[in-house]
DNA sequence: ATTATCATACCTTTCGGTCGGTATTTATTT
DNA sequence: AAATAAATACCGACCGAAAGGTATGATAAT
């Protein structure tokens, strides 16, 4: 019986929390690690005990929060659906909520922020946005099976068309005025995605 | 005879230039004053007799070079087009150099990374983004009008489809690895505004 | 003489990060 | 089981560098 941890990383986990509001509201390089602690009501002893510098912390986020964040919220409700209903209605569920701080914007702002190519950060990025395409993909896999969805598209093609467009609908529409647009985005989006199933005819 | 100003603000349109690189690849937060200044050769004394502060140079800065950028690259190439022809040959201009630090990806760059809602640089990108979703739409009024493109769609919610598309594009495959899935998203967009088309039958 | 345009030096604050010390567990030895 | 050694976890003062911004003064055009 060898119990490892009764509190596993509780110190830990509360800098990630407090990573998390941070990252979220200031990108990364709008994140200061002394206010972050201070709000947490931690000190920086605790926080480069666990994590070697700003970087690491940052992409231990993003590994042990962000992309399980984004996996519940898009990729688990999709992981069974075969059909365009389902695929619609996360879509309206998820965009509808205008939520301006929740982990699908905080990806898309990281995203947009890091510097670009072979960064290490953006790998990790890169990783959740793969996921993401995945399991839309998957979903437009089972749908041609099951004859729902159309014989002629190319379901990885289509998935990182779908992520792309609820990316830019997230960066485009954050503010409390475009909810307007977003509803338009959101109304086009119906049209798009019915051109996907397979006509019974 | 009012001569207004032989140089019209030169020191001032330098400011703007480094300006433009390193909002471009640092963002708003991560780029640095004194960094600036030095790369372009200049001094802080020029930088704030032109600019009170940051935020207000960056403010001008998107004024006065974003959106002619977009307004170069995305707008005026529409002005009198009404084919779906001819958004898909500037789509996949646009997007198939993958420039990684061109003026698309920094506006959605700043798009993403402002702190939402009712902030002042928020609103200048919001006008941005509204005027390149009124070229489109203009666009597909003319296609309407003209007859070539379908009845029942609404130019206006599909501009806001098509913008947010491609700024999530260009969030979502910014990395030099991503060209695959860049292209894939431009093979769907295909697709996609074929939709659109006016079937003779 | 005055105003606009800069350059230089400097200011305050905050940044990411370090360091010595301590309390607490855990492992080892007796 | 007691004593001790050794990690682990954490605090909080501190550091040099860099941040955004200011103050003063020189230069030059009006």
């Amino acid at each position: 019986m060898m119990q490892r941890k009764k509190q596993p990383q509780l110190t830990r986990q509360a800098i990630l929390d407090a990573a998390g509001g941070e990252f979220s509201q200031g990108g990364y390089a709008g994140t200061s690690l002394g206010r972050l602690v201070a709000t947490a009501g931690l000190t920086k002893g605790a926080l480069f005990h666990h994590f070697p510098d700003k970087r690491t912390l940052a992409r231990s986020w993003i590994e042990e929060r962000l992309a399980s964040a984004i996996a519940a919220l898009w990729i688990a409700p999709l992981e069974h659906a075969d059909s365009l209903e389902s695929l619609r209605t996360l879509c309206r569920l998820r965009l509808g909520e205008l939520a301006a701080a929740d982990a699908t914007s905080t990806l898309s702002a990281l995203a947009a922020e890091v510097p670009a190519a072979e960064d290490l950060l953006g790998r990790v990025l890169g990783k959740i946005f793969d996921a993401w395409r995945g399991a839309i993909a998957g979903l437009l896999e089972r749908g041609k099976a099951a004859g729902r969805i159309h014989r002629s598209i190319k379901p990885a093609a289509e998935a990182a068309f779908l992520v792309a467009l609820i990316t830019g609908v997230t960066v485009t529409t954050h503010s409390a005025q475009a909810a307007e647009t977003r509803r338009a985005c959101l109304s086009s989006l119906d049209d798009y995605l019915e051109t996907l199933r397979n006509q019974p005819t």
